[in-house]
DNA sequence: CCCTCTCTGTGTACGGCGTACGCTAGTGAG
DNA sequence: CTCACTAGCGTACGCCGTACACAGAGAGGG
């Protein structure tokens, strides 16, 4: 009691900034100016108009929304939340979201995602195909439900390991192992928009966790984080390919391996590439995804390793 | 004179392996035995029909190939040529592959390759649609046609700079540039499948070679190679993500920035990731694909560096 | 009890795609 | 002149994503 009535006293004796900020959207949006679906300003605009941090905004912004009065529209920008009293609660549907994102990732997972079709999956899921479209707002966003969905199904370890390097390398493999399970999902997602993937950024956040308390500087401390993710996501994206060719061939795994030795052993003997040549013509070389993942991953935290004792030393 | 009767005369008195094999294929091929299409014994089975090891398999069939009995088949295998007796030279064509690649090219670059189609590839080159077909096989080779015909114009660096470190960064930053310029490029490419792309050769080539001379095993110097260039190109996809993400809202830069600021800071702050927002509310943070790649750069060659130097410590 | 409203599911249709197939017309060798 | 060959073309097929209008079912208000 006593606790609750010294922070509220605190903030009303100054009115820190971030609440004048809040008070002022609120007031525009009360009277109208601004209306539902209208843009409230961008952090940078709030930043430039009431001459504050960034962080000011982004708090003040945050309030808005955990107020319920604005709302987040990713790609877009911060909007004025329609009220939408709660409608009729609706009866239910056979088709829910959940089981059209299940079946829509095992077609993904066993023909590809150019096999997913609306149509055929509204086949597979004994229904007409514009059904889909009342529970989805197109294929895209299905997609999007699909990565996420995943992504929801494997979240950070709950008891990380210890050290920096050991945790990073746990977050890794467990996304390599997914990636390799879902040989479409590397390719549909974007490092560079986490905002599309609330699923994908509590592994970003799990991953800044780990880098903290190294004396990186947080510019290094987000470059490392990222590139680490970027880093297994992209080299992930050749699941992708090495599917798709096994599948566009027909073959075996045995046929497989047997006609990509011919056309190695023959591209590289044909043109003037003799390093190339005789190295993989060696037979002690073991070279595929999983080898030169592990190399990779060993190769850049040995790099991050480098720069952290560097850090730490100093 | 002598010199040549002197290499014919060693030949003859030892055979060398490689030498009976291709003996053999030939005979096999003239006495029709092997017609034209078929396959040839791959690498791996050579080796075990002639038990031979794979170099000398290699050797053989690349023998064969310059003798110009056999061909390559990227996916397929080795495969007997048919003889093709150079028919009456074809009159000029108007529509040469390099015209139409070099559109289809322009169009990917400008509107993305969700934009070329082989319809509006022909409306721009002012022709019917399927006159295509008659130099280009399809669209997949199409586009495998336009990626080649980038790194053709990009060869690695005529005089490298000095020292393991600086040449990989150089062959790294120049591929980053063009994935920049090309923004559908980096998806299409398979690090995994290089013999589709014989110019990308060059590239793992000139960089396998810089990685020469430091004690490196081969395994571990075809890992780094490949590793380096893999990195590369898996960041490079999320160049197609950003430019489409750009065109599909019809912004100008700076609304982009904007827009993304707004979004980045509204589901930051949004969710319950507070390093997360606390890290990208600071206004200090500068993070864009440029300074992810140096850093990542940076990092994996760092992790080189650990390794080559307890190599050569040895 | 009925009317009305809303929500799920559906059929049709449109504009796009890649490309198989068969045709035309020009051309140079014999 | 004949004729094999080739570049270019028009049509058509089977896919795709999805806009739109409509049908039926169930619930709430009168």
């Amino acid at each position: 009691m006593g606790f609750s009535q010294w922070r509220t006293s605190t903030l009303a004796r100054v009115t820190a900034p971030y609440a004048q900020i809040v008070a002022d959207i609120r007031g525009r949006i009360t009277a109208g100016e601004l209306r539902p679906g209208d843009r409230v300003p961008s952090t940078r605009q709030i930043t430039r108009d009431w001459g504050v941090a960034i962080a000011t905004a982004t708090k003040a912004l945050a309030t808005l929304r955990q107020e319920g009065l604005v709302r987040a529209v990713p790609g877009v920008g911060t909007v004025v939340h329609a009220p939408s009293a709660p409608r009729r609660v609706p009866r239910q549907a056979e088709l829910a979201p959940a089981r059209i994102v299940s079946t829509a990732t095992a077609i993904a997972d066993s023909e590809g995602l150019a096999a997913l079709s609306m149509r055929r999956l509204a086949t597979e899921l004994g229904v007409a195909t514009m059904a889909l479209y009342r529970h989805v707002r197109g294929k895209d966003e299905l997609v999007l439900m699909m990565a996420e969905s995943l992504f929801a199904q494997i979240p950070p370890p709950r008891s990380p390991p210890r050290g920096w390097r050991a945790q990073l390398e746990a977050i890794a493999r467990l996304q390599w192992t997914v990636y390799g399970q879902h040989p479409w999902l590397a390719p549909v997602i974007s490092v560079t928009r986490p905002q599309l993937m609330p699923n994908g950024m509590a592994h970003t956040e799990w991953t800044l966790r780990a880098l903290g308390g190294l004396g990186l500087d947080p510019n290094t401390r987000l470059h490392a984080a990222i590139t680490l993710l970027a880093y297994v996501r992209g080299l992930a994206m050749n699941f992708e390919s090495e599917a798709r060719a096994r599948q566009d061939t027909g073959m075996t795994d045995q046929e497989w391996v047997e006609s990509q030795d011919a056309a190695y052993g023959a591209a590289f003997a044909a043109g003037p590439y003799p390093v190339l040549a005789s190295l993989t013509a060696d037979s002690r070389i073991d070279l595929d995804l999983d080898s030169l993942f592990e190399f990779g991953l060993r190769s850049l935290l040995d790099g991050y390793a480098v720069r952290i004792t560097r850090t730490m030393a100093r």
